[in-house]
DNA sequence: GGTGAAATCGTAGACTG
DNA sequence: CAGTCTACGATTTCACC
């Protein structure tokens, strides 16, 4: 279980992670190196895996953002790993989840714009290893992200 | 459009937001202060929106995520706008868009376990204003995730 | 967990090429 | 626009309470 405390310093990072350890200290009551010695242990334990910066992507040039979902032509091992593969290797491919349901995989795609979806569709996702049928809905608005696990 | 050197900038604060400006600098052929000065522009340009944590839904105790596609009863702002509403104040759902396809929404809701899942679609899905029709899939394997857009 | 201190590192500004 | 230099302040890290 996590502490209350810790909770906190989490909370904290994962709205802002470039806030000092004093800074969090501070909104937490811990001195600076009570929370840094925490915030260190909780990097060791795994609950936090890293520290990213959250990217504007129309600015980046990414007009679009598309749902895929993808259904493969079987559910062995084999197949499994080749289109996993083959996502993990898509940089076009943002995420990528095996989900139960009606297809097999979801994955979030950007792209530039329409044409540049087109081609993702046509070249590169239908020529992913083992599938049979693709859906993708494109992402009109963006209601809400970034806003990560409620922590306490 | 974003020059060469910025794109690095981005790369490599989307994969560590934690390293200082020199040591980007040092990757990217810049000094400290140039580095430093440019990401300040990128973020008052608004290319980079913050900066988080990435955190291990497992060990913070979210044993199961979900993808959620909901279906309004309509779609005119009024209705639009109510169920955004609620689904920006519910801290269990992750993420929200509004998108073209079968349903209206989808969602990325995580959930303690199979009993908390169960509560989440119940009540409070099936309690959002104006939701007629709620198909969830079950993330049962997170394939890729956190490597952000491609800038470089 | 807090304190305090030392060493290190990071930020920001002025100035030069 | 980039690099250097610089000065100030912040941060990390340690031993000890």
């Amino acid at each position: 279980m996590i502490e209350v405390t810790d909770r906190k310093i989490l909370r904290e990072l994962q709205a802002d992670s470039r806030r000092s350890a004093a800074a969090i200290g501070d909104v937490v009551g811990l001195s600076a190196s009570a929370c840094h010695r925490r915030i260190r242990l909780l990097e060791e334990r795994g609950l936090i895996e890293g520290y990213g910066a959250r990217l504007n992507a129309e600015k980046l040039g990414y007009a679009m953002t598309f749902f895929v979902e993808v259904t493969l032509s079987g559910q062995s091992e084999t197949v499994l790993g080749e289109f996993e593969r083959a996502a993990m290797a898509r940089s076009d491919v943002l995420e990528c989840y095996l989900t139960t349901g009606t297809a097999d995989y979801v994955m979030k795609v950007a792209a530039r714009d329409a044409d540049d979806f087109e081609r993702i569709h046509r070249r590169v996702i239908s020529g992913m290893p083992h599938v049979i049928r693709i859906q993708s809905s494109l992402v009109m608005k963006t209601v809400k992200r970034w806003r990560g696990y409620s922590v306490g």
